[in-house]
DNA sequence: AACGATTTGTTCGTATGTATC
DNA sequence: TGATACATACGAACAAATCGT
């Protein structure tokens, strides 16, 4: 038994897959589209396999995001999503400006979430990308972003409480803060934006992120995870912004030079 | 049985981990450092409950990457490893040299394998973003590459084959163009790079991907995917380029402005 | 090098619950 | 409401990997 035999099956179920044999509905079979065949019909298809030699075999394809299944429905091929390209290079428009606009490029409509402030003690990691110590207070922002009222992004900013202390307390409303937080720390108190350094990573969703994008809790999803730390002259964090995308169905993208965006 | 025990199982060993109960050796269960309770034991644990429950438990933590287990040995907690952080800023550097001193820095020996050069009929993807017909001829250099020994990433380079019949023929060669191939194609053809697209996604490894990087073929742990492509002052695609890495131990930053690398 | 103890992996069978149509 | 399909759960046996003796 070199080679498990729920192994076998799931590498012969991929390869179907691959080959298109399950894309179209088969009225014989009381199949629907895009639908495999039941597992009591697969114990059959494999010579009088147990169920859940068949089942285990599924729950690979499953992990692996080939397939999802649905109780009393049945298991079917996932579609590949048309992936939303997220513009992060750094230029004229806010981040936030530009994720609206490139929703509504494509005849999107971006929504957001009244923001959630919280005032935090900050921890180890917020202490050391603003710059300050743990246990300082931290302005924290949430806002959970839509288009076309679908879940798309989490967003979280950090900000050093000492700015509000210094007058921006704007921070602390709870709404949008139309010209964009960054201008809006210029223009009252003089801190200006010098450069950005971004983070991009992928891991597993959180609960709470399973839940808002409606995942699936096997892990088949991963998130992508965008930091953007943004520093004044003198090299002093301002603000840090985390923000979470469920990766199958988002991209990032990054322009230089003379380019414009193209399909990819 | 609104919530399956063997859901209740998991969340109770993901607080039970998430309190480091497991972080240190335990001499008296015979347990060592980082390492779970046995399935017998944890059967006895949770009220004797099947062992099959308790696996299915695990399962689904080891698909979340919370931990991971061993035939013959057990089953561990996963310790995160630190990120290695790969530059993509578009600058002074080629990206591979960048990748490289990157490594350096960090007192970390990068290597590479020789390129693999193939010769293939473009298809539709490789003709849209290169500006080709499908089917029309393409240059496709691969690398592994390595960091102290380890497999980092997987990269593949496409060109159009109208360069070679030009006379770059060093895009065949089977090693690497010392200067950079963008140097290279500038100084023999006169072809300027004015400008990059960077798309960044993440994904599930291929059978391949999953065999060089050795991750557990679970899915737990993602690829993260960077494509790039370069054009010149007319707009045309000079180059593909699409690198994957295991989300796992991987990062990458952009920086913009007048800022400089900082941990994170 | 061989063996036995331990631990996870594979596979079977069976019964019952729950979701969907 | 019944039929269908996936989900949960139990029990059992043997295989294979690992490790210490």
């Amino acid at each position: 038994m070199a080679v498990p035999r729920w192994r076998e099956i799931a590498e012969d179920l991929r390869g179907r897959i691959k080959d298109g044999e399950f894309a179209k509905a088969d009225p014989d079979q009381q199949r629907a589209a895009n639908q495999l065949p039941t597992e009591s019909k697969l114990q059959e298809n494999y010579g009088a396999v147990s169920r859940n030699t068949v089942r285990q075999a599924i729950d690979h394809l499953v992990s692996q995001r080939i397939v999802y299944k649905q109780a009393g429905r049945g298991t079917f091929v996932v579609e590949a999503l048309q992936p939303f390209v997220t513009n992060l290079t750094v230029g004229v428009k806010t981040e936030t400006v530009g994720y609206r606009e490139g929703a509504e490029r494509e005849g999107r409509t971006a929504t957001t979430s009244e923001p959630r402030v919280e005032i935090q003690a900050a921890d180890a990691w917020q202490a050391a990308t603003l710059g300050i110590n743990p246990g300082e207070s931290v302005v924290v922002r949430h806002q959970r972003r839509f288009i076309d009222g679908q879940p798309f992004s989490l967003q979280t900013s950090f900000y050093p409480m000492a700015f509000v202390q210094s007058g921006a307390t704007e921070l602390l409303q709870v709404n949008d803060i139309p010209m964009g937080a960054m201008a809006y720390l210029h223009e009252k108190l003089g801190v200006e934006e010098a450069g950005t350094v971004d983070r991009i990573s992928a891991r597993s969703p959180n609960s709470g992120e399973a839940e808002f994008f409606r995942l699936p809790d096997s892990g088949a999803v991963a998130m992508l995870v965008h930091r953007r730390t943004t520093y004044d002259r003198d090299g002093n964090p301002i603000r840090v912004t985390v923000t979470t995308y469920p990766a199958d169905r988002n991209e990032f993208e990054y322009l230089t030079g003379k380019v414009s965006s193209r399909p990819s």
